[in-house]
RNA sequence: GGCCGAAUGGUGGAAUGGUAGACACGAGGGACUUAAAAUCCCUUGGCUGCAAAGCUGUGUGGGUUCGAGUCCCACUUCGGCUACCA
């Protein structure tokens, strides 16, 4: 029998397939374990090799913990909603749901090429009817509550009303857009309009106006995330700052639990990292800074409460309220003038630019400790959306004020003792404090974080300001000016948006002739005929963004059938939470905060048992592109191979990496890759061409995608998976580079000759020799260490050892090669299934039981200590291996090798560091 | 600017503070073969040496330690994320 990749995967495949191998179902009688992949989206362009690298991970854990004994869930779906399928059916006219589809297929059959052990049965995809539903659900969920802030949970948009009804704002605690102070009369004589409107300023899921990423190229409003460097990222086009009335939820509730909750998490600590930095907390201090000839009052937020006295002017944001109350007459149109061309500048526009700019509005403010007057200025250095939209600017301790008061010639107060403000400011929170005394508060003399704490209690005694913790962190805007996303259960009454009962979902996308904004400019939602309830009222034309459907889908695979519920009470107390959940880091602040919000959100409704969705998470590195070159002469047609290009004058070119073999080109295909290469001629090097190389980003242009089929093909899966986990940890970023893939392909043919030669069936029952059961109980003890630790690399490097050392033994014992099966089983399932069968075995090797180690048989009788004198090696020391330290000590003093060390010397210390070293120092 | 991570042979990468370079690729040599492929064996960080052996060596400079690739401090370079967040 030969190793026959082929054969043995597509039969093993169908079999999996036909019996159901990984259908996965309740079973209280064994422990749960989860194990989710973030869920792809089905580019038209199909999975290159980098893509998988996390899912084989999984794919390992997953088989692992089931030899194990865990019933082990390990779902697979589809995250279908985006952008780029609906480019594609503006362009051609093709249904997104078509493209979609299509995709679909092309990913399962190149997933199913791998043999992964996804339950199919479970799979999701976020465009399907019966899955929006529960997003659309969920929405709804949201209108319908609000955030009480004192129980740090959701509640009932009715017990609100209820609240307001009887006493008004007075003593309510809830998440909200703006402070509002009304009595219950005052709420009772509202129409229902103003009720709706009031009601939206808490509630979770509600309609604001807010500053939005708006892609006018592309149509629509883009998240954070969509947006890189002021470009889309789906399409490279312009993104500008627009003021729009959009569905939002209120994620900035969750600030605090959404940074709590990061404590219990096992996910890297870089990744927490950008998770708090994102929320942005921060604690300061809200102060009133009144304005002069003007009872208009500004607050400002402050994280430096000690540096007021250095305070010398303020600064509004362009879009600030406070800018229309404090400008004087004369400055009006110069203030005017300069808000204008800020709106004008895209986001883009305003980071290559770092110029200073600014204007003054005439007016000056009086700062309440030092009762000075400092003038109030406008820029754009100043941002809206944080704290106020207005700080009080103290050049000498904030490098950007500095900067401003730099270019306007403000003046400069320094405020820290021997901080040398000439040049540039002091920023750091230390130092003594000087310059800072006034009315009844000195703060002079004291530590910069005494002084913070100071200012604080001073300003709230004297009702000058209050303490206040900031958040980063704003609400998701959730409204898409787009057709191919979850419609919103959402119809309008008299201007009134009002939630579509439960039983009316799923509210079905409609068809639509084309897929284009309307004349009207509506989104294409508008285009569709009968777009309204029953009785007539209009349904909301915005659809859902692509977090909406990736939020709670890992809650759907509990359940996937469910239709009276997101996830049936049973199937989530049993299966809990995500135990491990691989992905890119790429969706640090986007989905896994989205995510982290809807299961809280969940939570707080009881529709869900665990506060936090995923417990431990795991971040592969992305597979970067390895890119090969050829080098042509030029203004010729020939190629020179790559070490004798430096006596030419050439251009490199990239050339497809499919037809190079490590770095040596395949000359006839690549005269066949493109006609004018046809005629090319070549200068080899000892009769080979060679290409150079580098690493870039894996793509078209570069001709350096690889095909995870294409390997399959050439050299089977199980060679792929062990391969990826070969190159390094599955952590770390790495270049693809299919040289040395040869190298597991060598390790399976090896790991196949112990069990056949040619025809002939080598396993006997012989008894196991010492040394075989040593050699397999030692890669039993390290793959059992390595797998719980993520380290799949020095695991297929201990298989390759065992397999070695079997050989060079001539160990064909079924007792050796039974748990050598099970154990690389995770690894490369379809190579031992066949030989798990071949061993006699009926049921598949998946329902093996994972071996455990004896440490009896991993025990040296002799061990040989490296004895050192000074640090440095110099003989070797064999003594029984239950030699005590002290018994060791005098051997080594005593062994012949030693005199020559000891000569003329004195002993100054003997270190003995059990089973591993001896080391003299001498002197 | 902020945060995080990395730096070890020709290459990918191993090393609970204890013989640096496991394992693999590539390269060189050899066996088998008419030949090639496949397979197997040997060598492979650098320097000196016929050899035995010795010296040197984990980005740079310091430190802790009997002992540092590993821990601490400073620096250099390269990646990733984030960014006028007051």
């Amino acid at each position: 029998m030969e190793y026959k990749h082929k054969e043995i995967e597509k039969r093993w495949q169908q079999r999996w397939k036909e019996d159901k191998t990984y259908k996965a179902e309740i079973d209280g009688k064994k422990p749960k374990y989860y194990v989710l992949d973030m869920f792809p989206y089905p580019s038209g362009a199909g999975l290159h090799v980098g893509h998988p690298l996390g899912y084989i991970a999984s794919d390992i854990l997953a088989r692992y913990k089931r030899l194990k004994g865990f019933n082990v869930l390990h779902p697979m779906g589809y995250d279908a909603y985006g952008l780029p399928a609906e480019q594609y059916a503006i362009q051609t006219g093709q249904h997104p749901e078509v493209t979609t589809k299509k995709n679909i297929a092309r990913y399962r059959e190149q997933l199913d090429n791998i043999g992964f052990c996804f339950d199919w049965d479970r799979e999701v995809r976020t465009c399907d009817p019966g899955y929006y539903k529960w997003t659309q659900w969920a929405f709804i969920q949201m209108f319908s509550h609000y955030y009480d802030t004192r129980e740090q949970k959701a509640k009932p948009i009715a017990d609100l009303i209820a609240h307001f009804e009887a006493k008004g704002t007075e003593g309510v605690h809830a998440a909200a857009s703006k402070e509002l102070k009304f009595k219950a009369e005052q709420w009772k004589a509202m129409d229902e309009k103003q009720k709706s409107d009031t009601l939206m300023n808490y509630r979770i899921a509600y309609l604001g106006n807010t500053m939005v990423n708006w892609c006018p190229k592309l149509g629509t409003v883009l998240a954070n995330d969509e947006v890189s460097e002021g470009v889309s990222v789906r399409g490279g086009y312009p993104v500008e700052q627009k003021l729009m009335y959009q569905w939002c939820l209120r994620v900035s509730a969750y600030a605090e639990r959404l940074l709590a909750g990061l404590e219990k998490l096992q996910w890297s600590d870089s990744i927490k990292e950008t998770q708090r930095n994102w929320i942005g907390k921060s604690e300061g201090a809200e102060m009133q800074f009144k304005v002069k000839d003007s009872d208009v009052e500004m607050t400002i937020f402050t994280t430096r409460a000690d540096t007021v006295f250095g305070v010398t002017f303020m600064v509004l944001a362009p879009e600030s309220k406070y800018v229309d109350m404090v400008t004087t007459p004369e400055k009006k149109a110069e203030v005017e003038a300069y808000r204008q061309e800020i709106k004008h500048k895209t986001e883009r526009e305003r980071m290559i630019d770092k110029k200073v700019s600014g204007v003054w509005t005439g007016a000056y403010a009086i700062n309440p400790l030092s009762g000075k007057e400092i003038p109030i200025w406008v820029s754009d250095y100043v941002l809206a959306g944080y704290g106020t939209g207005a700080i009080m600017a103290v050049p000498a301790h904030d490098s950007r004020d500095y900067a401003f008061a730099k270019h306007f010639d403000l003046p400069i107060i320094p405020l820290i003792e021997g901080a040398d403000v000439s040049e540039q400011s002091y920023d750091a929170k230390e130092g003594k404090v000087i310059n800072s005394c006034g009315g009844e508060l000195d703060l002079n003399g004291l530590d910069v974080k005494e002084a913070i704490a100071k200012t604080k209690r001073f300003i709230e005694e004297k009702g000058i300001g209050k303490v206040k913790t900031n958040y980063r962190l704003r609400d998701a805007i959730f409204s898409r000016q787009r057709y191919w996303g979850e419609p919103f259960p959402v119809y309008y009454k008299d201007g009134i948006p009002h939630m579509l009962s439960e039983d009316c979902l799923p509210l079905q996308l409609p068809e639509i002739d084309k897929y284009l904004p309307t004349e009207t400019g509506e989104p294409p939602l508008g285009r569709a005929k009968g777009w309204e309830t029953p009785e007539g009222y209009k349904l909301e034309l915005n659809t859902m963004p692509g977090f909406a459907g990736s939020s709670a889908y890992y809650l759907r695979y509990m359940d996937p059938h469910n239709d009276q519920a997101l996830v049936g009470k049973e199937a989530n107390d049993y299966w809990r939470s995500v135990d491990l959940y691989v992905g890119g880091t790429e969706h640090a602040t986007g989905h896994l905060i989205y995510s982290r919000f809807w299961n809280k959100f969940l939570y707080d409704l009881g529709k869900v048992c665990e506060d936090e969705p995923f417990k431990k998470l795991i971040n592969q590195g992305m597979i970067q592109g390895r890119s090969n070159f050829v080098y042509r002469i030029k203004d010729t047609n020939t190629f020179v191979s790559l070490g004798l290009k430096d006596k030419y004058d050439v251009t490199p070119i990239h050339v497809d990496v499919n037809i190079v073999s490590n770095d040596i080109l395949d000359v006839e295909a690549f005269k066949a890759w493109r006609p004018e290469y046809a005629t090319a001629e070549f200068i080899l090097e000892d009769g080979k061409y060679v290409c150079g190389w580098a690493v870039e980003k894996m793509s078209k242009s570069m001709f350096n995608v690889v095909n995870p089929d294409d390997i399959v093909e050439k050299y089977g899966a199980d060679t792929l998976r062990l391969y990826e986990m070969f190159l390094g940890p599955v952590e770390q970023s790495k270049p693809w580079d299919t040289n040395g893939i040869d190298g597991v392909n060598r390790f399976i043919k090896k790991l196949w000759n112990l069990f056949y030669k040619g025809d002939q069936w080598l396993v006997t029952d012989e008894k196991s020799s010492a040394e075989s059961l040593k050699s397999i109980h030692k890669l039993i003890k390290k793959v059992t260490a390595d797998i719980e630790a993520f380290s799949y690399n020095t695991s297929v490097s201990a298989f390759m050892i065992c397999v070695n050392e079997l050989t060079q033994q001539k160990c064909h014992s079924r007792e050796v090669l039974e748990m050598l099966v099970v154990l690389l089983a995770p690894f490369a399932p379809h190579v031992c299934e066949e030989l798990w069968h071949a061993l006699g075995h009926e049921s598949s090797v998946c329902d093996a039981q994972w071996p455990d180690w004896n440490e009896e048989y991993l025990v040296e009788k002799n061990v040989t200590y490296p004895v050192s004198f000074n640090g440095k090696p110099r003989f070797n020391l064999t003594v029984a291996v239950d030699t005590p330290a002290a018994d060791i000590e005098k051997a080594a003093l005593s062994d012949p090798a030693a005199a020559k060390w000891l000569e003329g010397k004195t002993v100054k210390k003997v270190i003995v560091v059990p089973g591993k070293i001896v080391n003299i120092v001498i002197g």
